[in-house]
DNA sequence: TTTGTTTGCGTCTAAAGTACATATAATTTT
DNA sequence: AAAATTATATGTACTTTAGACGCAAACAAA
C-alpha cells in the first residue's frame, strides 16, 4: 500500500503510512475458577525475559487473519483443553511503553471455567502454571494487575446484580450454597442464606433436580442446574 | 527485532515475528451532545473511498508513540475545539476484514459534550460535518454502526442506573425539567416528574443554585448545578 | 383579579430487599 | 432408640425503594 493509495483511501498524513503499521495486538486472559470455596485465577510463570520468573497472565499475539475473539479463544483451548468456555471483552491497553518488544497493544478478557475440568499443565512458553486466589495475586508482568483489576471489577459487578455469569465455574449440578460460598468469597462480604436463596430461585433459569447431594453428614442439599436457553432468551 | 531476539524475550513461533508487528490501530469516537430537547451524535461524511459519501464515525488512526485515549483524545479536540471532555472506552472492534486499508483494530469511544459550545467546522478529510439524532442514525461506513450501537447500549444502562454521566451534556447551569428531556429521549420513554426529581435530588452530587430560569412564561424553575468533586469522590 | 401553566413538595401503595425465626431432614452421639 | 447436632428449607415481619398521583405555590398574561 502506497502513501498515494493511502490518500486515495481518505487518509492524509505527514507520516508516511506504513509507520502506521506496526503495532501489534495480543490477549490476555484472565481465567477464573472455582475450587473448594475459593475463587482462583490461573497464572503462568514466564520462562524468559523480559520478566523471567514473574507471574503473569496467559496471553499471545493475535495473528494477522485472525480476529480478536479468536485469538482470545484459541489461548483458552490451548490452555485447558476445554472448547466451551464463556470469555468476554474487558478492556484494552496500549500504554506506549507497556511491552519491550515494541508497541503491543494488549485485549484484556475475562474468562470462566469449571476448573475440575481441565488438566493443569504449562503451556509452550511457560515455566509453571499455576492457580492464585483472586484476594492474593501477586506483582505481574507488564500492566497484568491492572487488567487483572479490570476483569475482578466487571465479575463483581455481574455477581452483584446476579447477572447469570458465576454458574459458569459451577459443575452441572451444584447446591445452592455452593454458589452462595462463591458469590461470597468474590464479593469479600457474608450474604443472607435464606435471601440469596429466595432471590435465585426467582430466577427462572435455575433449575431443581430430583437428584441430593451423597455422602455428606447432615441433610443432604437438593441439586440444581442451569437452563442455558432460558438465559440466551434473556439476553 | 529479530526472530532470536524474540525468542529470548519468551516467544516462539513458527512465521516470523516482524509478520505480528502489521497491524494499524484506530480510535474512532461516538460524540453524543444535546440540542433542543434531542440527543444527537456527530457523524462526518467520507470525502473519499472507501465509502465515499458515506457517514462515518469521527476518528482517525492511533500513531506509533502515542497511547490510545490520548489518540482518542486528539481526536476529540481537534473535532470540537473543546479540551475537557467526558470519554470512555468502550469495546473494540478487529474483524480481519473490517477495513480495506489492512489489518485495522479499532477502539471505539464514547464522548459526551456541551454541544452548543463547540463550532460545527469539517475537519481535514471530511466533506461535511452534521449531527443526527441518536434514534435516526443513517447506514455508516466500515462497522461503524456496530460501535455506535455499543456506545449507546452503554449510555442507556448508565442513565438507566442514574450513573452521573448525562449531565456532561448539559450546560453548567440546567434546570431538572432539562436532564429529565434529555434522558426521557435516549431511554426512548416517558419518566414520572416528580419520582425524577426525587430520585435526582437524593444524589449528593447535583446542587441547587439561588438562580432561577428567566423568560419563561410560567413559574421559572429552579437552576442546579454539579459538583464534580463529589461525583469523584463516589468513584 | 382571574386564568393558565409549570414548579415543587407530599402522600399513598406496591414491590423489592433485609433480618431473623422456625420447621425439616439427615447424621452423630449417648 | 432417643437426643443432640448440623445444615437445609420455609415463613414472617420490618425496612427501604420505586411508581402513581394530588395539590399548593409561583409566575405570566389577560
Amino acid at each position: 500500500m502506497t502513501r498515494k493509495a493511502a490518500e486515495d483511501y481518505g487518509y492524509d498524513y505527514n507520516i508516511p503510512l506504513d509507520e502506521f503499521f506496526q503495532f501489534a495486538i495480543s490477549v490476555d486472559c484472565v481465567i477464573y475458577g472455582y475450587h473448594e470455596g475459593k475463587v482462583k485465577v490461573m497464572l503462568i510463570k514466564r520462562g524468559a525475559d523480559p520478566y523471567k520468573g514473574k507471574w503473569a497472565l496467559p496471553g499471545d499475539l493475535v495473528y494477522p487473519k485472525e480476529a480478536l475473539d479468536e485469538a482470545a479463544r484459541r489461548v483458552l483451548t490451548e490452555l485447558t483443553g476445554l472448547e466451551e468456555i464463556y470469555m468476554k471483552q474487558v478492556h484494552t491497553f496500549g500504554a506506549v511503553d507497556r511491552h519491550t518488544l515494541g508497541r503491543v497493544v494488549t485485549l484484556g478478557y475475562m474468562a470462566l471455567i469449571e476448573m475440575y475440568k481441565h488438566p493443569l499443565k504449562a503451556d509452550g512458553w511457560a515455566e509453571e502454571v499455576g492457580w492464585f486466589e483472586i484476594h492474593e495475586i501477586p506483582d505481574l508482568a507488564f500492566d497484568h494487575n491492572e487488567i487483572f483489576s479490570e476483569s475482578l471489577k466487571f465479575l463483581k459487578q455481574s455477581l452483584e446484580s446476579h447477572s447469570p455469569v458465576g454458574f459458569e465455574m459451577m459443575p452441572k449440578k451444584f447446591t445452592l450454597l455452593d454458589y452462595l460460598e462463591l458469590t461470597e468469597y468474590v464479593l469479600n462480604k457474608r450474604l443472607d442464606k435464606a435471601n440469596f436463596r429466595k432471590k435465585l430461585l426467582a430466577q427462572d433459569f435455575i433449575e431443581p433436580l430430583e437428584e441430593v447431594q451423597k455422602n455428606v453428614k447432615h441433610r443432604p442439599a437438593k441439586l440444581y442446574k442451569i437452563n442455558k436457553k432460558k438465559i440466551e432468551l434473556e439476553t
